[in-house]
DNA sequence: CAAAAAAACTAATAATCGTTAGTTTTGTAA
DNA sequence: TTACAAAACTAACGATTATTAGTTTTTTTG
């Protein structure tokens, strides 16, 4: 019946993936059946197949997208010449930036990996645990310079990422908060407290 | 052949909702099958439903369990004549002691109850929204006393709720923090920052 | 030890899953 | 307008799912 009519700028698997990113979201991947992601699309099942080669690899592409992005941006920090401070501000605001304009494929990628084909999720985990012990190197060398307390930099980059991960408050309430001040209120937040 | 087991003061429930949330936790409520599940106790599937209703009915108790301790404890606090910031100390360590405790089912209960059947589904959402309602009331607290700063009482306890909820650092390296660092570190970083 | 209850078993169910094969319709370019 | 390619369709597949029925074994109780 209905065809797939791309968005501007968007091919056909752009809108797949991003259709398959609300499902899998919102109700979980393995629970999102392929037959529901066709009827988002208004097709019938079988017809995906002309575009994607199986369930998981839509997975995959999500996971992946979400991850390359973040690499990116942690290499791109990495090569400035910023302090530990700004670096760390710089990679928060990043993170919720992503979150608040691609909040169902940066969810998915933060919580379904699970589901992954097992030889690509190695290689995620491992893109993974190289974003956190990178985000780690910067933490230990703001506290080899007192700019940071004398905390444990594992817990510390762990709870950062837990923080800025797990915002299911950008499910509902994204027209309550504008990006900007979810930004401030997180960053000062994490790194001054909420203390007076 | 074998039999459930239980364990010392457990009854052989107990060790269904155990062995559950361990899967749960790493494969997803969705990705276990009951047949899984009737492996790890040494069982076959269908002897599963001398103990238990439904898969359902699984979740359902775990996330119930769950539930209520934290709203238990919940109500202790706010009956307490503690400050806000004393209050908010406390909730931030039950948090995380039960999650270093009982960490699959605390899991499960935090990530999973999407699965829940669609009548507990409601049910579990208004104890939570009315947990996070009283969360935002004693930071609210907190504010007006001029404890804490004058930030987004919903953002900050969606942030605190956050951090600790998605630890997901307690996978693996329970044996690499005992739970008084944890919550040493991580209630310092939420209260007063990572600045020195 | 015998009877009753609890808990295991085997076999089988309908439903749903992702996916393939083969065919028809739609869109595009010559 | 005709030919080709892209993308839709219907029908069906084997595999897996949670669960039931009915039976046998094990444990508990009197």
């Amino acid at each position: 019946m209905a065809k797939i009519t791309p968005l501007l700028n968007g091919t056909k698997k752009d809108i797949i993936l991003k259709n398959a990113a609300v499902l899998f979201r919102t109700k979980g991947y393995k629970a999102t059946s392929v037959r529901e992601l066709a009827d988002s699309l208004g097709i019938e099942a079988p017809s995906l197949y002309n575009h994607i080669g199986s369930k998981g690899e839509i997975l995959q592409d999500i996971c992946f997208e979400v991850a390359t992005d973040f690499t990116l941006f942690m290499n791109e920090v990495l090569a400035s010449h910023n302090d530990a401070k700004q670096k760390t501000i710089k990679l928060l605001h990043h993170h919720l930036q992503k979150l608040y304009i691609d909040f169902d494929k940066v969810y998915v990628a933060d919580y379904e990996w699970k589901q992954l084909p097992k030889k690509q999720l190695q290689s995620f985990l491992a893109i993974r645990k190289q974003y956190e012990n990178n985000f780690i190197s910067i933490i230990e060398e703001g506290t080899t310079q007192n700019i940071f307390k004398n905390l444990n930099t594992k817990i510390v980059v762990l709870t950062l990422l837990s923080a800025v991960r797990g915002l299911e408050l950008l499910q509902n309430k994204k027209n309550e908060f504008t990006l900007q001040a979810l930004q401030h209120t997180m960053t000062n937040l994490l790194l001054t407290g909420i203390i007076h």
